[in-house]
This record gives structure tokens, sequence and C-alpha cells, in this order.
DNA sequence: CTGGGGACGGGGCCC
DNA sequence: AGGGCCCCGTCCCCA
């Protein structure tokens, strides 16, 4: 799994492990005079440039969906006329080689009488002008040029574009909770690193705070962060949760299962 | 080298 | 639709 958004080494103080939390966090560990508005950059980034105005006019841009070629549509006469999607989104910003096909993708030569297949939805029309005035349902309003690049994986199933990496989603919900991860509206007051989502701002603010909300009941031992409890938990287990395939060693964390593996344990593996 | 903790990422589910 | 939360996972660092 690509972790396209890790965002590592921001401020020298991540080298310093505050184990027992941050006593002297306000001071100790946040740059002088941070400047909130010139994070260190990075090269993915749009928005460290400025964290807390985020200013995005676009957001999601027209793209061509790179899993439509002619080929995997049906044979359908699109027109190359009026429908030849010249004020659609997916064909505004004029980079779209392989884009071209599509309109122009010959009718099949088993379609006896033409079938005009709706680009955006499953419909299909037997006249031209009847699929002329569908599609213009799917055209985005004039005043909304910026709307979500949307194309259809089978014709069926909208697909939404990530302007900032290759991500599609099929629902504009998630696309917009994963443009958060390179908008990072949610940004720490104390250290100026900025979050894509406000429980993971808080989590970091623990960082800050020494909060430890989550309590080992077995041990002492507590926890900013449920997941680091929970790899704690499995330190109690007898058996974890994690089991080599051919010693049965048990392991409370996939990523030591690995190394095990990677050390040789399983060379078959 | 290994085990464990800290920090934080994403998708998905629920409300 | 959007926010909150959960779960799973990864990477880094240290003992």
């Amino acid at each position: 799994m690509p972790r396209s958004f890790l965002v590592k080494k921001y401020f020298p103080y991540k080298k310093q492990h505050n184990r027992d939390c941050y006593p002297e966090r306000q001071t100790a560990f946040v740059p002088e005079n941070f400047p909130l508005a010139e994070l260190p950059t990075e090269k993915r980034s749009v928005l460290t440039c400025q964290p807390a105005t985020l200013i995005f006019s676009v957001d999601i841009l027209p793209r061509p969906h790179p899993l439509i070629s002619p080929e995997s549509l049906p044979p359908s006469p699109i027109p190359m006329g009026p429908l030849d999607l010249s004020s659609s989104p997916s064909s505004s910003s004029g980079d779209e080689e392989e884009d071209g096909g599509r309109t122009s993708d010959p009718p099949s030569p088993d379609s006896m009488q033409p079938v005009y297949h709706c680009l955006h939805c499953s419909k299909s029309y037997t006249s031209l002008p009847a699929l002329t005035q569908h599609q213009m349902s799917h055209q985005p309003p004039p005043c909304a040029p910026e709307s979500p690049s949307m194309t259809t994986e089978d014709s069926t199933r909208p697909v939404f574009h990530c302007k900032h990496c290759p991500k599609e989603y099929n629902s504009l919900g998630a696309l917009k909770m994963h443009i958060r991860s390179h908008t990072l509206p949610c940004v720490c007051t104390t250290c100026g690193k900025a979050f894509s989502r406000p429980w993971l701002l808080r989590g970091h603010i623990r960082t800050h705070t020494g909060e430890r909300p989550f309590a080992c009941q077995h041990c002492s031992r507590a926890f900013a962060d449920r997941s680091n409890l929970r790899a704690h938990m499995q330190t109690h287990s007898e058996v974890k949760k994690y089991q080599c395939g051919s010693c049965s060693r048990t392991f409370s964390r996939m990523s030591l299962l690995n190394k095990h593996n990677a050390s040789g344990c399983c060379p078959s593996s």
C-alpha cells in the first residue's frame, strides 16, 4: 500500500523521543517563531505553504479516466459534433491525447441499428438528438467549472478523480475525504503541523499535552493513541496475533512478523 | 537483531 | 453530506 501521504520529519523535535510526554513541550519542541505559513516544503505539498488559510479554488480537476479506453466502452456511435465533449469537464484541459479515441470509436459492425449510449450513465437512445438532450443533463452548469471530474467506469458507476494524485473514487464523499489528505486543513496551533482530519489533529495535540486517555488494564501504561494501546495489549498476550507460518512463533505486530520472515526463518514464505 | 512504543496515515462505518 | 470514530496498517525510533 503506498503511503503517499506520510508526513515525516517536519520538525526537529520529532527526533526527540518523548516517551514520558512532553513536559517541556511548548518551549523545547516548538521552533522559535515558528512560521505557520512556511512549513517545511515537501514535494507533494500543495498547501504546506499556507496551511491555515487554504485557498483552493480547484480541488478536483477534470481528468480523463485512465481506465476508460475506447476498447472498454461499448460500441457506441457517439457523435463527434455537438457531443464531442468540448464543453465537458473531461476535455477542458486539452492534454488528453488518449481520450480522443473515445469519441472517435467506430461503431461496431454488428450494430445494425445505431444505438447512442450515454457516456455518463447506462441510458441509450436510438436518435442522436435524444442522446444530445440527455447528455446535457450530465454537463456541469456553466457557473460550476470546477465540479468534480466524473467519468464512468462501466457506464453506470461514476468515478471521481483526485487532482493531486492518480487515485479515484466512486463517490464524491470519498474523494472529498481523500482530498483532505492533500489539503490538510487541520492545523496544530502549537507547532503548525497540518492534518487531514480533526481527530488526527486531536491525536497529535496529545503529543503536546501529554494526555494519554487509553490506559492498559493489565499494567500501568497509558497511551495517547488507541491503536498503540491495542498493539501494546498484544504484548500481554501469550499467543500474539501474528504467527509465523513456519515456526509458529507469534508476534504482536505485523511488522515484527515481517521482520522475522525477512530474517530468514521462513525462506519459503 | 528484536521487541516495543510513538506517531500518524487511509478506508470504512455509523450517526 | 459531513464529521466522528474505529480498525488496520506503516514507519521511525529506541532499549
